[in-house]
DNA sequence: TGATAGTGTGCAATCGTTTGCAGAGAATAC
DNA sequence: GTATTCTCTGCAAACGATTGCACACTATCA
């Protein structure tokens, strides 16, 4: 029924050479050890016979796959698709494919999922489910397998990742808030065990002090996930405590939107009674009620940054590991405005 | 540098057997034929090896991969990363893995693709970007592989495939509206070579007669893409020719955010001025501005279930090509309303 | 006690490529 | 005309698993 794909025999007995002569007229680098007439002549037939060389065999000869491995942290989180897609694009252009895997969080999924892509010999892996202290990007690193941290990186340093500048981001987001008028500022925050819900919350923090407002612990909650019931959570607990606040500050938009979820029970209104801020600026937030302002990631750029840096170290695995931080651009729109504090009334 | 992976052989040596009786043990068909207690040290000796079946050499043997393609049109509609995410957990419940591509709904690169899957031998295939005329499907049927299609589907019968409800949805979406009192109501439908944008639009034609609605040639438009522009482009053909209806079914919730900013560069209302209803209820369309009527997909049901067919097929794909039709529920938001036409003034 | 059936393990070929090595023949040097 | 170098192609051994077949051994039966 099923009629066999050609393999390099076939190719071979067509042109009646060895098969050895037909892999190496196909492989671009010993191209040039076999006689230009015969080459093309190989060329012609494998054309027509329709081969193509089985990756599953060369795989194992060669121990090279062409196959990567993406490691999501959940692919829900719309800022991902952008990224797997232009991450893909950029790697199917030089001839690798990609294999997925979403965690959903889940450590011990994790472990599992690596370990299958080791199994399958991928050529190398992009990780942006990284916690600050990973064991499984330890073992990677180990194993020397060629790796790229995308959006979340490690606490230790010399390993490649494409990242955004955290620091400048939170920074442009209150330095926006305080440019309102707003001088008591919540913070909702992260999970402490990634690289952006600390670097974001430490920013909060120091920036807070240098730009002279002083900062209430209560008004201060670090959500366990990136997700909106989280970020609801986050929010109605600063609220239970206080309420002494005129904006809130998020590490993320689906905890951004878990505050509009959380004001929404409590009748408030955004911006009129608290004005909000996110970053990622994920599809379709600028459609929101309101549309929320945040900071804009350069969601393709990190996608092909990252597949670039990954396509270096599997070209070059023992070179040094860079690392890009690519620059987040704040995005006004109708989630903040100034707040109306007694100085108007 | 790298400490290469434990082989069978290396698992063999250690236990003193050949290979051929560790790859029985470790093989759940031929678990028997090893008497217990060898089966029982190989087992643990393997676990102290942290060995690995390698999939490749597997695979070459076998002919099988555990490995399945996944083709989108576009993983950035917010429908897809829903399925795939439940789509990959159900077959990696099973031992497979997830080879994943998006087509960007370009042809060529889409025959690209499949042909790269194929000739990484995977064993199964599950097309979420079919056409109603698909040269890619027909290949991949006479070629004997076992294929699901999702979300979209092929004119031809006897193919696989887990779908929508599409009839259901779209009468429910009218009925609404015509509940609601509106009896001028346009149409934007999706590109008619895909199934969902061919039977939408017949249902919708087919439908307005039997409800009485007389159906104005002028006020439908199909759209090229699934895409908010596209969708933008439709409705603005539409007003550009006539203003004479108080709402806009649409084939898909993208559709309807286009109509949603084709309205608002005319300053137009939604739900004041004209009512729009969308299809799929994509993550986030009850927050925008207006919330979307629509109608709800089971994006993780249709996951499983596709998961789930593929599954069967690929260990019957002789079997009788099975399709699952899941049903739309109707989700009302703040996107229609009731016109207000003369009757109310 | 010898023939027969049944059980458990090893042998070796195979899947489709790649690649170090060898060797045939042509080209060059002396 | 012989020795030497090149250029090209074939040979055969990998890569790491699987599996039909053979065979040694034990158990069963007459």
């Amino acid at each position: 029924m099923v009629k066999p794909r050609a393999n390099i025999k076939d190719v071979a007995n067509r042109a009646g050479v060895h098969p050895s002569t037909v892999s190496r007229v196909l492989n671009p680098a010993t191209r040039s050890m076999v006689s230009e007439s015969l080459a093309q002549k190989i060329i012609q037939i494998s054309g027509e016979l329709g081969y193509q060389r089985n990756p599953l065999a060369s795989g194992l000869r060669t121990q090279k796959t062409y196959t990567v491995g993406i490691v999501l942290p959940n692919i829900s989180n719309p800022v991902f698709p952008s990224i797997v897609r232009s991450v893909e694009h950029t790697l199917d252009a030089q001839g690798y494919t990609a294999i997925l895997a979403d965690t959903g969080s889940n450590r011990r999924n994790e472990k599992d999922v690596v370990d299958n892509m080791k199994a399958r010999q991928v050529d190398g892996l992009l990780i942006a489910a990284a916690r600050r202290k990973d064991p499984i990007v330890d073992e990677c690193i180990d194993q020397g397998i060629p790796l790229v941290l995308v959006n979340r990186t490690v606490d230790k340093h010399n390993v490649a990742a494409v990242i955004n500048d955290d620091e400048l981001g939170i920074q442009l987001a209150l330095e926006h808030l305080t440019a309102l008028g707003h001088e008591r500022i919540a913070y909702v925050g992260g999970p402490q065990n990634t690289s952006t819900g600390y670097v974001r919350y430490r920013t909060f923090l120091k920036t807070a002090k240098k730009l002279g407002l002083d900062v209430d612990r209560n008004h201060i909650a670090n959500a366990r996930d990136y997700t909106e019931p989280a970020g609801q959570a986050a929010l109605e607990n600063i609220m239970a405590q206080s309420k002494n606040f005129t904006a809130v500050l998020t590490a993320n938009d689906l905890l951004a939107l878990g505050c509009y979820d959380a004001m929404r029970a409590r009748k408030l209104d955004c911006p009129q009674d608290i004005s909000v801020t996110g970053f990622n600026d994920m599809p379709y937030v600028d459609r929101f009620a309101p549309p929320l302002t945040t900071l804009h990631i350069p969601v393709d750029e990190i996608g092909v940054q990252a597949a670039l840096l990954l396509l270096e170290r599997m070209a070059e695995p023992e070179a040094p590991a860079k690392q890009l931080r690519l620059e987040p651009r704040l995005v006004v729109r109708g989630s903040t405005a100034a707040p109306r504090g007694p100085e108007i009334g």
